[in-house]
DNA sequence: TTTCATGTACTGTTATGACAGAAACACAAT
DNA sequence: ATTGTGTTTCTGTCATAACAGTACATGAAA
């Protein structure tokens, strides 16, 4: 029995890099691993079940999007970001969501315009309904979840696949994270939303673009503002704090 | 003797999947492979004398770039875009392009202003002097180079790293690839690249922001109306025909 | 108590090889 | 001539293991 068909079961759907890659983003944009953390190949290989190889595959197109950063014989750790980092960001995220604005506002159909701005409406109400409770953080998960969704079917709407898949792959959901994890986020004005979906909606593809632009730099600076609050809590040397690594012994949720 | 230290010869600097990925990256952006055309992991791999876990990386992050495609257990290729890609990449690009253009309105100093003139002056001659000598094959290639320096020149100016980047990567030398590839290149109206220079150095940004984006839309028809020429040339279908990549034996030219 | 050497345990990297599946080819049957 | 059927040879995927280098703990020497 030279070598018996090894314990690959066949695997499923479409990849194990891809698998680990859902996983490992999932549990990176909820915060399971705190900011700057540091996460083992390996040992996320082991609770994921299968090898290093399709875990580094993973980590190479994480480390591109920007959420983590390794050093060649030191390790991985979640990424902190700079104050100079969020602001570069942001100057790719007005590009792009500026361009979608654009894009809606010419090609949008009326089916559409009407369900943007519905959700808009929706979404202003879940704002409300949060300042009222600001201990349920239920509540903004919800709020957060529905934000990056508005944001994500503007881009939809604009017919370019591949403006909407670098949207998401460069800046919302990144932000969102960032945006939850660095603790409360700041008020934002009454109909926030619904006004900018009116200024998309407007057959002016100048105006759309400036509207989209300013609403997400009044974004760039509550982050910014949030951000200030935290940056002292991380350390942002490279000591990996391996014993603590090494302490953490919860397990990522696998999920699916 | 149970294994004696590999033939890995301490490698060199920074990576071999970061060489792997130039080599491969310049080698399709200069056409030695051609549109369509199967590459092997295992044969790049035996030429750049690594292994195929390096290449593998490299594979990945060309394809992630949308350079080259490939299928779980058939083969890879040089990706032929459809003109709908085409399209969709020249979106990307005028979303990147046009904010860097605003933001090199706003903040690029007197000397990199007058170090862009000159360089668009140049180039402008340079494109006089090609339509002189079409057949020129080498001043076709310095052209194309001038041009996609021009372009990252002005990201580089606009302080965003994160930009400049980005327009890097998803958009400038892919379709300057294209460019070159699909053949026979447009006229372009005279001073096309100083006029656009001189806009972008206004302290407008709404008129940089606009100046940039005819100035990508131009090229954008250019390069549709040169590719429906050849479009017809090659097949699009997923026959990789291995017979054609065994007999092809010219090595990839590994350099440095 | 402080400082420095040393060992250990971990890191990312990467070569090797086994595996499953698809395409191309040779060849017999129709 | 055409069609069906192995068989061979390629493909990308992935597990395993060896390698080289860093962080940290341990303990001896000052």
């Amino acid at each position: 029995m030279p070598r018996r068909t090894k314990g690959r079961p066949k695997s499923s759907m479409q990849g194990l890099p891809e698998k680990a890659y859902r996983t490992i983003r999932e549990n990176i944009l909820q915060g399971r691993f705190g900011l700057g953390a540091a996460i083992s190949r390996r040992q996320l290989a082991l609770e994921l079940g299968m090898s290093i190889i399709p875990v580094s595959e993973a980590f190479q197109r994480l480390s591109q999007e920007g959420l983590i950063e390794s050093k060649p014989q030191v390790g991985t750790r979640i990424r902190v970001p700079t104050e100079a980092n969020i602001r570069d960001r942001f100057v790719i995220r007005e590009a792009l969501e500026s361009q979608a604005a654009r894009l809606f506002a010419e090609r949008a159909s009326m089916a559409e315009r009407r369900e943007l701005r519905e959700m808009a409406a929706s979404l202003d109400a879940l704002y409300l309904e949060r300042y009222a409770n600001p201990e349920d953080s239920s509540l903004v998960l919800h709020v957060n979840s529905q934000h990056v969704r508005l944001h994500m079917r503007i881009s939809e709407c604009s017919g370019s696949a591949g403006l909407c898949r670098l949207i998401e792959s460069n800046d919302v959901l990144f932000y969102n994270w960032l945006f939850d994890l660095v603790g409360e986020q700041p008020p934002v004005p009454p109909h926030f939303h619904s006004d900018l979906i009116a200024a998309i909606s407007s057959t002016d593809q100048a105006a759309a673009d400036a509207a989209m632009r300013s609403h997400v730099r009044y974004n760039l600076e509550a982050t910014i503002q949030s951000m200030r609050k935290v940056s002292a809590q991380v350390e942002s040397s490279w000591r990996l704090g391996r014993k603590a690594s090494a302490k953490r012994a919860k397990s990522v949720s696998v999920s699916r």
